[in-house]
DNA sequence: TCCGCCGTTAATCGATCGTTTAAAACCCGC
DNA sequence: GCGGGTTTTAAACGATCGATTAACGGCGGA
């Protein structure tokens, strides 16, 4: 992959995208906004991505499919680790959230910023959010085995609840840290308790330890 | 019920704006929109409401004032049956789930809307973000005490993760279920578990577990 | 040298946005 | 039925949106 003016052309629409949909939302971000930051004419938007829907697929698809490829390498190797019988239901919940926390808190800003992009997606129009589950449906499915393998007691309404509230957990906790260092002091109510941006492997074990147990909650009974 | 207090300009404005900021997200509905729907002049948002963040504002208030109010007359009367030593940790937390959730699941389509929106409102713009906080922050406040009574062992850190985890749980299914009618088939992935609707009861139960069990982890140690 | 393609540019398209104005319509006590 | 405040109306404002066009520069192959 030559480093020729169109790939940088790419890069720089792709960074600026993602940096300033992270921050205001695809439908309050103008394609002039993105260009502009990007330094970039207008009309390469259509040219390079055919639309701005094509671009915000690209800007999202650029970090989701890495993370994803991580999240199943991390699975496989836990797999071989352990040829049979149960997963150690940790170590699973570690690979699906230990790639996307280190992108968000590990790396420089650019990481930061796609996490926030990552937590508002669930929000906005379809376009974006079928990228969205084409990319992590695949993702999660693969992650099925695993979890009924750790918890073979569970029936498949159980395990989809809290395999559903797993996601809640993770997507809310990094959207919020995300929004840490640009929310005014006085609305930082939900994250107040943090003095600082906390490191990549504490926001591990805190999200992994509550996950983990509520996964292995016992089941609730039917009515009082 | 006076036969036009149900057509009053600003009730109709207020459910047209609820059910379409839900479906589309709010910086993606135009004023023109939701003034057709409720069969109302353009220039009476302004008239009404001051302007649409005003018109957002009010929509969101709408909802959250009685929500939030039933949350704290749930945590009085439980504190009430408890006048000293720990409190149940599951009754706490039905006290702050199971009005959302009778909102959005127990009424008509109405309810469910706004699940949406309230689900949505995390990744919009400021304006509506800043009334979610004013909202939530005194309530979220007012159970502090609570859950400090309840997990007497936790350091306010792990409180705070805790408790944001828990709001991921809540905001993030109850997000998922009321898409779950609007979705196109293949796309019901994070659901696909679920046969229908379920009764307000099941998910009640089924977040408590997980909350209560992800609440009560017992604190992860500092590095492997 | 010239052709042809790729990347880029400036300019404009029609549509739609939130907001604002000024006048009309309405209601009610007098 | 008349006056005055409240509510509604039609129309337009300037701004901005995503999309599209036609022309231009550069550079490698014929």
């Amino acid at each position: 992959m030559p480093p020729d003016a169109a790939h940088d052309t790419k890069t720089r629409l792709l960074d600026a995208a993602e940096s300033l949909l992270a921050s205001q939302g695809i439908g309050n971000t103008s394609l002039r906004q993105i260009t502009e930051k990007a330094g970039v004419n207008l009309a390469l938007v259509k040219y390079h991505f055919e639309s701005k829907d094509g671009l915000v697929a690209a800007t999202l698809q650029r970090r989701l499919e890495p993370i994803n490829a991580i999240r199943i390498n991390l699975l496989e190797e836990l797999e071989a680790r352990h040829p049979n019988g149960p997963l150690p239901l940790d170590d699973i919940l570690t690979a699906l959230i230990r790639p996307v926390v280190d992108l968000g808190l590990g790396g420089g800003p650019l990481g930061r910023q796609f996490l926030k992009l990552f937590g508002r997606i669930f929000s906005e129009p379809a376009a974006a959010m079928n990228v969205m589950r084409q990319q992590m449906g695949p993702m999660i499915h693969r992650f099925d085995a695993a979890f009924a393998r750790a918890l073979p007691h569970l029936t498949d309404s159980d395990m989809g609840w809290r395999k559903m509230a797993t996601l809640g957990v993770v997507q809310h906790s990094l959207l919020m840290l995300s929004m840490m260092d640009e929310l005014p002091l006085h609305l930082r109510l939900p994250i107040k308790f943090l003095k600082g941006t906390p490191k990549p492997d504490l926001v591990l074990r805190q999200l992994v330890a509550f996950c983990s147990a509520g996964m292995q909650a016992s089941v609730p009974s039917p009515a009082p």
